[in-house]
DNA sequence: GTAAACCCTGTAGTAACTACAGACTCAAGA
DNA sequence: TCTTGAGTCTGTAGTTACTACAGGGTTTAC
């Protein structure tokens, strides 16, 4: 491929896209970001596909899609095969492993906040949130 | 060190715990466990205060907890120099990184929802989704 | 021409585990 | 007592998603 004026070097994508030089070449390596075309000296060349298709990757870390899921993703839409049943299902998925996590953190917020609560910031070196991590509840004497 | 009545090998330590063997050979690895004594033929050799001192960070990081602030209770606890007011702030702190936590969870949340409800989950290569993740939204084109 | 920035591949590290492999030890049953 | 399977050991490597070099080649700006 004769070089483009289009085309631009990994440092130029990596400021375009907010992602690494590392990152990219990891996810080249992975297979999620296609190998691109080389220079004569053997340096990566991309243009605007490529940094639609990483800014798609970003976008989806940020929103928590694992690679794996963003694999999944990227399969249907290469295919042109994807239907929008399909994406909708595996976005669903995540809103739903999100809810759960978030549930998960809002018990944990209840434990930790009771906890913090039964301190009264002393300077002895005894504490309920040593004693419930021990096991060591009052009524556990 | 004579073998003890109350000790335990590995295997028990890890039932009674609910840590695997391998993890608490981790967290000895790593310093969070102390090496206990062995017997002749080499098994490591636990009592009640290894198994209460697992139970601890078992509890901690159930609790979200990272190994390394795990680490750090434990140094203020093995020193027994530590104050309620120090647990206490290293508890607040990591309440307030769950609470973050959540928030940006929640974010996540929203944005996701409002994706899949833009979906009518049709049969056809065409999907709000997609073209979010691809920032071809209906105004960007 | 020079020096610094850029890029390459390869390797290894992070956090918190997890899973072998190969070899030794123990315990239960015959 | 012997046998066999379970238990344990150390060492190594893998998981996920990056991240950080090292050493060497290339490009760019002054």
């Amino acid at each position: 491929m004769v070089p483009q004026k289009d085309d631009f070097r990994i440092g130029a994508l990596s400021r375009q896209s907010g992602v690494k030089i590392e990152t990219i070449r990891y996810y080249e390596r992975i297979g999620v970001m296609p190998p691109p075309p080389r220079s004569q000296s053997g340096y990566r060349l991309y243009d605007d596909s490529h940094l639609r298709r990483l800014s798609f990757i970003r976008r989806s870390r940020h929103l928590g899609f694992s690679l794996e899921e963003i694999r999944g993703l990227l399969v249907l839409v290469d295919g042109h095969a994807y239907s929008c049943a399909q994406v909708q299902a595996l976005t669903q998925d995540h809103l739903e492993t999100t809810r759960r996590k978030i549930a998960d953190l809002q018990k944990l917020e209840g434990v930790l906040g009771d906890m913090v609560a039964q301190c009264d910031g002393g300077l002895v070196p005894d504490c309920p949130v040593i004693d419930i991590l021990f096991d060591q509840k009052p009524g556990n004497q």
